[in-house]
DNA sequence: AATAAATCAGATAAAAAAGTCCTTGACATT
DNA sequence: AATGTCAAGGACTTTTTTATCTGATTTATT
């Protein structure tokens, strides 16, 4: 079905949402990250790994390790994520699959669909982090249960 | 890497465009087709088969044979081959993949989205196949290959 | 020093998407 | 009636994505 973004990025974000609605020095395990948002495990330990690979992530090794943000949530944005995981090809290619379409020779389905993409492309490098958390807090989102997971973050619960 | 629509749905969409471009009455084959779009042969097969069934085209057998618009280019919109195709679950799902995500209950990331989501899908119901060949026809687009490909339509040419 | 909790790394497996092959039946043309 | 060209349809293979397993390494605690 497709979608913008595939199932490992939409899971790295989650995971970079979740860790930005934690003190910065906080260390949080991929165990207590998988359990809480429902993610398989191992899967999501490589993507924390790739995210710490890029940069975006510290990770630390050992008991009481973990991971946390690498950098203060208001300097991350989605873009960061997105660019990590699944890179940028979004920007360049055609929509429709028309491989000489290029921006210089856009073909005219291509054109409707710039301005969307600009749209999507401005959301991305706007929308940091840490206003994508404080928006999370509002009182008619924490009865969703993955925000309540998400902002209420006590003894991890066991996955694998 | 994703990004909206299936690369099966981008070959009907190619498909339907170009035989929008031709006269109704006239039959296209497969082979044709898939020559002149670069498509695979067979998985295109598929696909018309898919299109025909759900009523967006008529296919003919024996010599001769080959597909055509089931209805005026003008009738046929985005919305209906990706309907056909990929189907509307993007019309529904949270883009960073929160299940629990639903319209009375969107995630904050969601809101972000819903506006963007909404353009596209007034996009997809909005353009006519009949819109896209005139545009497809000014002469800015002529000299990319695909669509020059689309725009004239000779002898066929073999694909496996 | 031993233990346990954590990440790291590489191999493998399962599922989904993309692509291929082959046989059948329709049907114009000869 | 025979032939060749076409779509229909099902089974299969390959590739990519998603997910799992197993073992090693690091490190805080006892």
């Amino acid at each position: 079905m497709s979608l913008i973004f595939s199932r490992e990025c939409e899971y790295a974000i989650q995971s970079v949402l979740y860790l930005a609605l934690k003190r910065r020095d906080e260390r949080t395990s991929i165990r207590e990250l998988a359990g809480r948002l429902s993610i398989p495990y191992h899967f999501l330990g490589k993507i924390l790994q790739r995210l710490t690979r890029k940069g975006l992530l510290v990770s630390h090794k050992g008991p009481l390790g973990g991971f946390a943000l690498s950098m203060p949530p208001e300097e991350i944005t989605l873009f960061h994520i997105v660019e990590a995981i699944d890179g940028t090809a979004f920007t360049r290619l055609c929509v429709l699959g028309f491989s000489e379409c290029t921006p210089e020779r856009p073909c005219s389905v291509h054109e409707y669909w710039s301005t969307l993409r600009d749209n999507i492309y401005h959301m991305l490098i706007r929308k940091n982090i840490a206003d994508m958390g404080r928006d999370m807090r509002k009182p008619e989102y924490q009865r969703l249960p993955a925000v309540k997971a998400i902002l209420s973050h006590p003894s991890p619960t066991r996955t694998t």
